[in-house]
DNA sequence: TAATTATTGAACAACGTGTTGATTAATTTC
DNA sequence: GAAATTAATCAACACGTTGTTCAATAATTA
């Protein structure tokens, strides 16, 4: 068996570290290479050597995050369960928050403006399909579902930046009893209006 | 009086119309003065006696798409009107989706994830003040009103991304529709669900 | 300890940037 | 319409970043 040499480990580490630094700082556009590679105290031959260019690097930073997002959901949820229930996005929703909460600061920094969009997009479709697809028909729809979809999707991918983006503690299931709340009684309700 | 040289007139508006076009193809990161003034058949120089860099042109776009919204809604809704009452949002929101539709090639663009991601930015932002901030107090809040603002305003952007995304004709008044259904009603009972 | 492999450092061409100055062309003003 | 004004063009420039290559060195593994 081959053994991971501890310096490719050390250095890719402080790439990694480095470059979610300059994200949050200069933003995804302005970081370059050099900029990386000298704040990283790295040769910048050995950032090439690791990846093509720093959009390789943010892909596989990604490809990597929604492995452990799919880890985690075969560990927690057999999938008989989440199947056509009323309440299965709640059933699912909690190990997902959970999982942003254990890796917020990463999370915080690829999810904000000045990081790149596709991530949050492939977030935003990943939930769309998790979460909110698929739910069972036992009534009249009032509108198009795509648009329903899009509305809980982005709703609550909106509660999760303002969860993730603010220094604030709010537990997991704190933020999971909240976009529950305001999913089944309505936004209005929730807001305190009586009907 | 001055009048504006037609010169400029013309070669500011190849700029921007070829810029939008790149920011489509390419996405924001990858457009380049030189692929963009050659393109727009306009001497590189002549960018730059315009423009010091795409990040100026992009927030010189930017500020007069909000000059224009604000203008819209001076004239569209008299401030006195839109305080404090329980459907005010939605009082505000038909000239705001009407003001979209009309831009609808300009906004589709600058909203994509391909685009900038400060311009979504600021749209949420704005959404934020002018449709859901200031919620009147009229019974208990079940959540707190920051989360219920962050899932509103991303809600409702969610929704008219969606809506730009697709070259389909839904009309303003259609999507204002759907989304007061889903606000008023709850996304559970639009989704065709009992209580 | 020997073999292997990652990292370094230096050099390189290629490309985009932003600026300059002189020239040409179009538009405005009177 | 003619003169004055101003915009656009063209070529050239220094500058910075990119991505690659090579030999030398250092660290790690077996």
């Amino acid at each position: 068996m081959k053994k991971q040499d501890l310096r490719v480990i050390r250095t890719d580490r402080r790439i990694r570290e480095t470059f979610l630094q300059l994200i949050d700082e200069v933003g995804f556009d302005a970081v370059t290479i050099k900029l990386l590679t000298e704040r990283a105290e790295v040769n910048r031959g050995t950032f090439y050597h690791h990846y093509a260019d720093k959009y390789e690097l943010l892909e596989r930073m990604t490809n990597e995050v929604f492995e452990k997002i799919e880890a985690t959901f075969e560990r927690e949820i057999p999938f008989v369960l989440i199947n056509k229930t009323e309440d299965s996005p709640y059933r699912r929703i909690i190990p997902f928050l959970t999982f942003l909460y254990e890796h917020r600061t990463l999370m915080r920094i690829l999810l904000s403006p000045s990081s790149d969009g596709m991530f949050r997009k492939r977030v935003r479709d990943y939930m769309q399909q998790i979460l909110f697809s698929g739910l069972p028909e036992q009534g009249e729809r009032l509108v198009p579902e795509n648009y329903l979809i899009a509305y809980l999707s982005a709703a609550h991918l909106g509660v999760i930046e303002s969860w993730l983006s603010h220094p604030n503690e709010t537990s997991p299931d704190e933020i999971a009893r909240i976009v529950f709340t305001i999913s089944m009684e309505g936004p209005f309700r929730a807001a305190g209006f009586r009907r």
